[in-house]
DNA sequence: GCTAAATAGTTTAAAGTTAAACTAAATTAG
DNA sequence: CTAATTTAGTTTAACTTTAAACTATTTAGC
């Protein structure tokens, strides 16, 4: 084996170490601010439920089912589960869709979108506590670089 | 109000923005990728019950469920739970603590440890495919921030 | 010492997720 | 045009997690 190869290995060997250390770390920070996103939210709502929510706000003002599990990357059977509950709520209304028999449509209510607006007042104060002992430039280095990471991990995915 | 008290005001709901968009990327990226590293784990492995065995590599050679708890970021139930799981396998042991009545043990098995070094080589391919999409620059500079603010949140942990 | 409070771990109930099976509707092929 | 395949959404079973209740042990206070 030549030299370049063997160099070329253990890079891909720290590479890989790095790429797993990583992960391990988004992983439990991704648990811990879900955890107190969650707690600060109203109305009992998940963070999947808001997730839907703000999808309506800042995407599109209606989507099917199946078009929502996409975008919230969950299976069908967590939409199905999420949009009864939300539904429940009146803060989404699910019609069928006029152009197609097994397709629905799902539409933001109102109610809905002042809940969503009311969800970010709520979680604003324990998102700006962490601002505050974050400079905000470090942040911004950080968002260009995690949605590289995010690209990579969408496009390849299995 | 003063004009600087508008500015921070500012600063501050531009911060939040900025930290909730961060999160959620976050969460997303931690989903896909985990579901992705079990997916390559073998013995029907799960990503908590790894992330115990590699504990026990790389941090100490014994533990109380209790001490596992804490360093994994989950409830003691879900300690038991895995607990269970992994001495099923014969990955480690759970004895009584001679110094406590209420404490238990845990030990890593040899086959714990093979368990282990097999589960990083599955899961390496996963991990440098990744890798050779990003450049490990951006890997380095990333880590020690993402560690800063996983940091803030254990610290001010509720 | 003895009682009260704290601590360690397990169990349970509620919730949420996935994967796979299932129903119904739309496409495609022949 | 009919039959086979694909697609959309729901349901189900298995699993995991959390929070809270519970058991047992240790520590503190008096």
């Amino acid at each position: 084996m030549s030299k370049s190869m063997e160099q070329e290995k253990a890079d891909a060997n720290v590479s890989g170490e790095l790429v797993f250390r990583l992960f391990n770390e988004i992983g439990i920070i991704a648990q811990l601010s879900t955890t107190r996103f969650e707690r600060s939210l109203p109305h009992g709502m998940s963070k999947p439920q808001f997730s839907i929510l703000n999808w309506f706000c800042r995407v599109d003002d209606q989507a099917s089912p199946g078009r929502l599990a996409q975008a919230m990357e969950v299976t069908k059977g967590a939409i199905t589960n999420s949009l009864k509950k939300l539904e429940a709520k009146n803060f989404i209304t699910v019609s069928p869709d006029e152009n197609s028999g097994r397709q629905k449509v799902v539409r933001l209510t109102p109610e809905g979108r002042r809940a969503r607006d009311e969800a970010i007042l709520c979680a604003r104060p324990a998102f700006e506590q962490i601002s505050q002992s974050l400079p905000a430039e470090a942040l911004i280095t950080l968002m260009p670089e995690l949605e590289k990471i995010r690209k990579v991990l969408d496009e390849s995915r299995i």
